[in-house]
DNA sequence: GTGAAAGCGCTAACAG
DNA sequence: CTGTTAGCGCTTTCAC
């Protein structure tokens, strides 16, 4: 089913049959028509390949996660989703998972689009900068900056900061962290904060007790840590984590926040029904930042092509440190 | 950067390039190391369309579905991002979200896919149907089966039927629905099962609340409903919906379950923490199912495009009830 | 082993 | 207004 067929059957050239379907030109209303009907009748759906190969452009791009459980990336993809598509963009995902070729698939997947936003900890750098030689846009989420390339996160090390302050004001002394900060620069980053935040009040930073970012992880490892010399206060590396110790220390018969403390981060649903204290990112906006960059992007290399590319851009958005019951007490108005 | 430009630089043709990218044909070890050594130093990624265009596919597959709020559609999606992918095929993910454009995104999609799978309250029968009926694999997803077209769905009649049941056991008589059953058929069923399962006790039917599937929505709702001549029972739609539901009856300082009793559906991460009686549903195999079905379908086609069709298939992913404590007390084993 | 050349489905000059 | 035709980047015979 092509449009040669369509021509055929209404009886004009696959030109007319574009201009219709396109609208690109003025076609006498009884052509337009007949071609419409043709059109119909034959079901014909245009084959993009086509169209994009004669356009010198996809109009389609690509976001490239870990995965997408908890609501963190599915939120990023969603916000990307709906500015990409706002923009005249298809949307191509590739979650590098536990797949052991990312690599290969990223590249494979950058001959597909026109731009492409690859998120934290998902390939390695060579191949990030190798795209992005090669002529493809790239935005860098969540995620170290690379020479060159346009970069947004969002504030970690600062909101971790700001969290160990207020753990610290709580009385907690002994902070654990639950989490892996070589795993994604996400967790580096509030690993990072957190240790500062705990340096600046005069107490020694923690060793991270490495962990996944699932509830199950959390779990695990928090029972571990419970068992022995335990903490005062626990941060997870994101809410899943924190979640899974908040199941750890009922099952020993701790009593959260009087025997112990317990945060997050992002402010999953759960997070809300679990009164846990988190950091939460504007995970959306995030993503449709992502999309508008890229899109940008593009637009200024079609624009013209040879001129040298403006500097990498940076951008950190803000999050927001909510404050539950799961850290400690808070009183009532008035006490601490 | 075409793959004549990697061939001028080699001092081959392009088709020798294209037989050491591709591995396809035996190649001089020593013109393959120069061609690859081209190809490295010009950042070379081949054009997708070139080769999709000159295979006659995209290798590529897509899902349409509402949005990405809550984990039910990202694990589905997820799901079939994992299994498409081991397939060969790119994703091309589409949410029709508050979009007025639905069925001419999902037309334009389906140009640009070898197959397609439709979820639920996306895009209108008659769509659906025309892009089967265009020759591109359809897969229908938690929808009402359409003729000649293969459909997945999950158990929703049958296990609200169940949950029904299990309401009524506790002694509660009164039950609301919360939902609306005309926004999904995924709502659809369930309100049908608990309607039939309300029957089956002897009881009436209840009146189904509409409202959306989101906490915010469910909260209001709710709140609205226990203001009056309150029910003994909420069935949320989702759990999202459920939860609002919690929240609303917080608010009004009644006790869950011993002045009300609450069930969502979907088993999210925030149900386990609230204590939330709901059902499991397989979404991440429900995906997964999606995409080899289509991969299934196209694998047909393309042996023989002109062997009449096998019939379309239907399937029904089994759902499971999770007791916990907000549709009423169990009492110590033994108890009721 | 390697190259020349014919498409794949469509758009966009360029002629009429 | 409408048709002809030359690509877009790649794979794949078919010759050599």
């Amino acid at each position: 089913m092509t449009i040669y067929e369509v021509a055929r059957h209404a009886g004009v050239s696959i030109a007319t049959v574009s201009r219709v379907l396109r609208g690109t030109a003025p076609v006498a209303e009884q052509t337009s028509a007949r071609v419409r009907a043709a059109a119909q009748a034959l079901h014909f759906t245009p084959n993009r390949l086509g169209r994009s190969l004669a356009e010198g452009r996809h109009a389609a791009n690509g976001i490239v996660f870990p995965d997408l459980v908890g609501p963190y990336y599915a939120e990023v993809v969603l916000g990307y989703e709906e500015a990409a598509s706002e923009l005249g963009s298809s949307v191509l995902i590739l979650a590098t998972g536990r797949r052991r070729d990312a690599a290969a698939a990223v590249v494979e997947l950058a001959g597909r689009v026109d731009g492409l936003v690859i998120m934290g900890n998902t390939v390695d750098d060579a191949t990030a900068a190798g795209i992005a030689a090669g002529g493809v846009p790239v935005v860098l989420l969540a995620r170290e900056p690379l020479a060159g390339i346009d970069t947004i996160r969002t504030r970690n090390a600062a909101s971790a900061k700001v969290l160990a302050a207020h753990l610290v004001e709580h009385g907690h002394r002994r902070i654990a962290f639950l989490g892996d900060p070589a795993g994604s620069p996400d967790v580096a980053g509030r690993f990072a904060g957190l240790a500062a935040g705990l340096r600046a009040a005069g107490l020694p930073a923690p060793e991270p007790v490495s962990c996944g970012l699932e509830t199950a992880a959390g779990e695990a490892a928090a029972a571990v840590l419970l068992d022995g010399d335990r903490p005062d206060a626990i941060v997870g590396a994101n809410d899943e984590v924190a979640l899974g110790a908040l199941l750890a220390a009922a099952a020993v018969g701790l009593r959260v926040p009087d025997d112990l403390a317990v945060t997050g981060w992002d402010d999953v649903l759960a997070a809300r029904f679990a009164g846990l204290t988190t950091v939460r990112q504007p995970m959306r906006e995030l993503g449709a930042t992502a999309a508008r960059w890229v899109h940008r992007r593009i637009a200024e290399r079609t624009a013209d092509p040879n001129r040298p590319l403006a500097p990498a851009r940076r951008r950190i958005l803000p999050t927001q440190l909510v404050v539950r019951r799961s850290c400690g007490h808070h009183g009532t108005p008035g006490g601490s």
